[in-house]
DNA sequence: CCTACCGATCGGTAGG
DNA sequence: CCTACCGATCGGTAGG
């Protein structure tokens, strides 16, 4: 299944569909419909309904982890390593809320193996943060904290960002970025006394 | 419709389907065949598939809403307030992860005049916790942060955990709940210079 | 990308 | 709470 334009355009709507109404909630024709073709006609360019899906979980899941892995490059200690982490989760999230929705919300109806396989990637990505808050206590530079617990309450809070967050509100994305950024970091530094 | 044993059985294993497949991908029949009953008699107890989803979704959040009173009655400065508010709602989460789940992540699928009520009391609800965290600030008790932005970052946090906990995991609900109060204390406290 | 069509399943009702 | 049934819609295929 290449890559077309056509096939772009599908996942975009579908992107904004799965979004707004849920996965499950959305059929093929819905998402035929708002590209004014007809519901079979879909199937000349996607395999089936779950093919759209995993298009763009794996596309999100691969941005995250690409973000990832260029925030964690530079080393300059726990705090900000995680600074780092942070900015450029919310900023993979901000890039696109509709996609970034779905991945967060729609990948559990992914069937087996794309469930299991999505699954792992979060798994290893939430790994990462949590050896990352577990090696910042370690050195001191951060609060003694259960990182299973903190990397699940940051994670949370973060992906929170595609659910509520209105790029045409009251709240820039780069202060969005700016202000998710000194929650995080304080939520694991020692408050002063 | 008033609430008997049945109805009661009806609403718990709904929120368990709910809460594994989503709303809109459990079917009645589904529901019905946990109960083993035929699917139409469900229709003897309930009158529709979304008066379940009411039921459950208005159920908890009267829970967060009385729970939230009784957090704030006591006034003994911002940050208690803030302390016993998280404490509170997290026990509500914990008190039935199938329940919140589908609080936290169905209620969309209501339809009018339900949607809006519930998004009403959602918002009264999100109010509060800004104005406390606004109150907090101009008190000097917390860090400078827009309100919203940290209102939304800490009722992500809160709510996730209705996603990820395991009871049969290996954090006590205690645990939980004091880890989250500190996490989301020190996330609104000027850190240590 | 279209028309025509498929079997399966959906939420819900009638009438006991 | 059951049997029998309803019209609507579902994801998807055949054959152009």
């Amino acid at each position: 299944m290449v890559e077309t334009a056509r096939r772009r355009a599908i996942e975009d709507v579908a992107s904004a569909l799965f979004r707004e109404r849920g996965y499950a909630a959305t059929s093929v024709r819905d998402i035929a419909r708002a590209l004014d073709i007809q519901g079979a006609s879909l199937y000349a360019h996607v395999a089936s309904k779950e093919d759209v899906l995993l298009a763009i979980v794996d596309r999100v899941a691969t941005r995250f982890e690409e973000a990832a892995q260029e925030a964690l490059a530079v080393d300059r200690g726990p705090v900000e390593r995680l600074a780092r982490l942070v900015r450029a989760h919310v900023e993979v999230v901000l890039a696109d809320l509709d996609q970034s929705s779905v991945f967060v919300h729609e990948w559990r109806h992914l069937t087996e193996p794309n469930h299991d396989r999505i699954l792992a990637r979060r798994d290893a990505y939430e790994r990462r943060l949590r050896d990352l808050i577990a090696d910042g206590t370690r050195a001191g530079a951060f609060a003694h904290v259960d990182p299973t617990a903190a990397a699940a309450f940051l994670l949370s809070a973060l992906n929170g960002i595609a659910t509520w967050y209105r790029p045409d509100g009251p709240i820039a994305p780069g202060d969005l970025a700016d202000a998710f950024v000194d929650l995080a970091l304080r939520s694991l530094m020692e408050a002063s006394p």
